[in-house]
DNA sequence: ATCAACATGTCAAACGTTTACATACGAACA
DNA sequence: TGTTCGTATGTAAACGTTTGACATGTTGAT
């Protein structure tokens, strides 16, 4: 009874229901009227606008989801929104699914297993129609077992599912590639220390490929993507300061681009002249501080726009192309 | 019927009803384990338990939400997630959300009025049970209506919301005293053109009474924020040419102070020689990219912590502080 | 025997929608 | 005069849960 008083008449959200009253018509009406289904008169349909106005009605997604099954929500899974590429792909994934009528659940795994298999049963929990995830540190299995429609970026989420990424390979190839034209003769390739069979891993593949093409040596460390900016720089001034014929970096992203150059610059170190780095991603707003970077460019725009749409027509039912490699492109700067 | 085949059995995500069948109790007892609620013996707790493992069932948050009214989501709306200070807003809002059992609904509003409405719209729909805002480009009561907890970041959502906000005269006063105590005489200030009136412009406030108080004249200026990057350097670069005399810029933001940064460059002219440059967020993704920039930074992680928190706080009828303001911290760089 | 108290579980209504089915009326057709 | 169609509306079941009211059984005290 203290309840009914607490959601007398008008502070409880109007429904169909008391739309229908106010009209004078049945609930089913209302609803044809807003879905625009079946025979109404022109008389009725005023009567019904009239009244959703009146009482300022807003229809109810959520039920409206119970019965046909769809909510038009999807979950999205970086490891963390503040790395610039993860945040342009976010952003424009948005953007894309916004203008058709779906909504976004993300999600920061933090490249924490936990905490990846902890989103992926509240999405489940949350009636999502399908899934994004830009970086797996779990069995792809996992992803399987929800029975959902899935788009992998940079990782490969099994069958059914659909895959775009830039051409990892062509990354490392360039950009080794570019240091050894020139004339770097140690070259060091930094990589994330992921276990996962990830695309992204061919960046160092072409590396290494390239290098032996030359006849020089390969150098490739790993660094905890877990860690704060400061630790990582660590990381890499220890790999300096035991590694003093290093002549160019291929840094595997610009974030530890930009951390290979804050490192040497402490140490009198400077790019070109004592070390050539080239970056990878190239994010706008990573372009933005650091104009000079010498990167490989993805276009992370369409990156995003296009597995908003994959995963639009999967839940469809559509037959989207299941593995999209996008092209990549040398960026000139200034230090190489 | 085709419909009856469609979702025969397997196919379909089990619900409370299955386990109940596969257990062999009412529907009613199975809730009653899932939540704790009322006597259940444990040999009944350990079959529903069982049932529940071998049909693989989950939960489903929309239909609990629809009865108890709270789906505990939260409706998050920022300009850009790609801007460094709103991803690591954005971040930081996220992980504490989830941490309580919360989850967020993106929303890109790009500044722009009309999608700012709409999202408005789209969040009622899918009851939200609570808005975190972090630019407004539309009236306060747009917000106020929806009868929802609202949480401000940098805007006043008017009676019974939170304000998060940097102590933002702060922001412009340790700037602008930070360039007038290096010797700089002719001061320009940027400023974005937002009509709204938000606690962010009282960063020029303090820039005007710094500077009067020096003798100084004032210079500010607008750059439109929803331009891409070049074409705010264009606008810089027009004020630069028109005012020689200026001899150090107080950014607005750490990207200004970048894209200024960048217009100098191709002038010939350098930080701190030339032009002293201070900026303002301090994110970390910033700093990591332009360590040498100085800047006065806010307690990003704090601000998005509190937003979530007191969003949550509301929801649950506590009686959260209505208008926190975080200190603020000039960090020396080498552009000032 | 009777009654309270506890332990366990079932039933049915509710949340805000959609939709298959039924009803009702007039007009056109044979 | 009946059959069929086109239009306009209402009824009730369903979606997957929760929950208050109720039913049944078992103890133990009176």
């Amino acid at each position: 009874m203290a309840r009914e008083g607490a959601r007398s008449k008008d502070s409880a959200k109007p429904g169909i229901k008391e739309v229908a009253a106010v009209a004078g018509v049945s609930p089913t009406t209302v609803s044809r009227v807003l879905n625009n289904r079946g025979y109404i008169s022109q008389e009725t349909r005023d009567k019904v606008h009239a009244a959703m106005e009146r009482i300022n009605y807003t229809p109810n997604d959520i039920a409206r989801a119970m019965l046909n099954g769809r909510l038009n929500l999807i979950g999205m899974i970086v490891p963390f929104v503040s790395s610039p590429f993860h945040a342009q792909v976010v952003q424009a994934v948005e953007r894309t699914l916004a203008e058709n009528g779906f909504k976004m659940l993300l999600c920061n795994s933090a490249n924490r297993p936990d905490l990846e298999r902890s989103y992926i049963d509240m999405l489940r929990r949350n009636m999502v129609d399908g899934v994004i995830v830009n970086s797996l540190n779990i069995g792809a299995e996992a992803y399987a077992e929800m029975g959902l429609s899935l788009v992998g970026i940079d990782c490969d989420l099994g069958e059914g599912s659909v895959q775009i990424a830039s051409d990892s390979y062509g990354i490392g190839e360039l950009a080794t590639r570019r240091l050894i034209d020139d004339g770097c003769r140690r070259i060091l390739c930094l990589r994330s220390n992921s276990r996962m069979r990830m695309p992204a891993n061919k960046r160092t593949d072409a590396y290494l490929d390239v290098v032996e093409q030359a006849g020089l040596s390969a150098l490739v460390r790993e660094v905890e993507f877990v860690k704060p900016d400061d630790e990582k720089g660590a990381v890499v001034a220890k790999i300096l300061d035991e590694n003093p014929d290093i002549d160019g970096i291929f840094a595997g992203d610009d974030t530890m681009a930009a951390i290979c150059l804050n490192v040497m610059k402490q140490r009198g170190l400077s790019a070109p002249d004592d070390i050539k780095v080239v970056g990878a991603d190239g994010a706008r707003r990573t372009m933005t501080f650091m104009p000079d970077l010498t990167t490989v460019r993805q276009d992370i725009d369409r990156i995003g726009e296009l597995a908003a749409q994959s995963i639009i027509a999967l839940i469809n039912g559509d037959n989207p192309e299941s593995n999209i490699k996008l092209p990549v492109e040398l960026i000139e700067g200034k230090t190489a």
